[in-house]
DNA sequence: GAATATAACGAACGTTCGTGCTATTATTTG
DNA sequence: CAAATAATAGCACGAACGTTCGTTATATTC
């Protein structure tokens, strides 16, 4: 491995953190080379344009997530333990040290849902898979006879990641020590949803 | 009334719509003046800070958000046209014509969760504000039996907002058809847990 | 209508933004 | 160790940022 390849992977690893707190454009290149000890244009050399460093630093925390969420979950055994991994590892991620600012995601759908472009996209692509992981976890768990059958999966992943978004909410804005405690009331609600053949 | 105030409100109603696009730090005096064909130092001299103008954003929006989501809904019978209310005239907020950008404090939330000063804490204030409507409004529904005695409406209303949060998310980032059903039936859900003595 | 207050303008300030170029170091390769 | 390549620094650019200033034009008041 090359050495611009380490420099340019700490540049992400920093640019992800400063993103969870100011956005995807708050990460300016004069504050991150200030922050890192470089300059400027030898920062921008690694990516030739802000675009580009967006789109890097999307796919730094799309791999982070998939290492950090997704993939510890999937070897979680189907149905409950595996959605309760997904849960309980989201929540971990939101509140994980590189992200001082919660979750790069929630923060970037924010900034990017009126505009356009392959930053937009990117991220697009990024969170219907998340719904998809969801969706599909709980659609194993009913092939494997845990939840009911009438049981809709994008509904129920709209769900929980609506109990998430409430979360992330209610603890980083409002700063409210009962959010988490309450998030999991209402995971638990969904899955004793599931369980049972209501709606 | 004085001319400047009615300008000053133009201003304030233009500056709105932008942020709920671009956020409030997005909404730049420059690009104000332009859509109103003003001049920038013009325009600028009614708020003397960029921060008085944000404040002032936020202070629009809220009147706006009182008067077209919360006190239509309290003139609704307590219990659950009432909070049917709060949840369908909080989408047709979120949809009206003066916020192309989706919901300004949604925007805001994310924007400003990780800042400290007066916006952010004027915020803060507009939102605990709006989750205790919700929570009032289940608690004199309880009161009049139209609901159970365990539920707890601070629980309630984290959870109504995450549905409504996640309908934002869903319909604004990803596009999806579906989001207004789905919210529509969690929020149903939501209602029949209240009503049966569930969690 | 004259006097006064308010509103809007145009120009400029210093800063920071993203983005080029060119030179100079480090690092890798032969 | 020399040659080739890659990584970083330095400097400059045009544009946009929020903000201040002095001045002109427009409302309001007497």
């Amino acid at each position: 491995m090359r050495k611009g390849d380490l420099t340019r992977q700490s540049i992400l690893e920093r640019a992800t953190g400063l993103a969870s707190k100011v956005g995807l454009d708050g990460v300016t290149i004069g504050a991150l080379a200030a922050e890192l000890d470089l300059s400027k244009s030898g920062l921008f050399a690694h990516f030739r344009s802000k675009e580009a460093l967006q789109l890097q630093v999307l796919e730094f925390g799309a791999t982070q997530f998939l290492e950090q969420v997704i993939r510890p979950s999937l070897a979680e055994p189907r149905g409950e333990p595996r959605l309760r991994a997904l849960f309980d590892r989201w929540l971990d991620w939101t509140r994980s040290s590189p992200l001082p600012g919660g979750c790069l995601f929630v923060q970037a759908a924010v900034e990017f849902d009126d505009r356009q472009g392959s930053v937009r996209e990117r991220l697009v692509g990024i969170q219907r898979q998340w719904l998809g992981v969801i969706a599909t976890s709980l659609q194993k768990g009913i092939d494997a006879g845990a939840f009911a059958g009438g049981v809709d999966p994008e509904q129920f992943a709209q769900d929980v990641y609506g109990v998430m978004l409430a979360y992330h909410h209610a603890s980083r804005l409002l700063h409210d020590p009962h959010a988490e405690a309450r998030a999991r009331r209402a995971f638990e609600a969904l899955l004793a949803g599931a369980r049972g053949a209501a709606h």
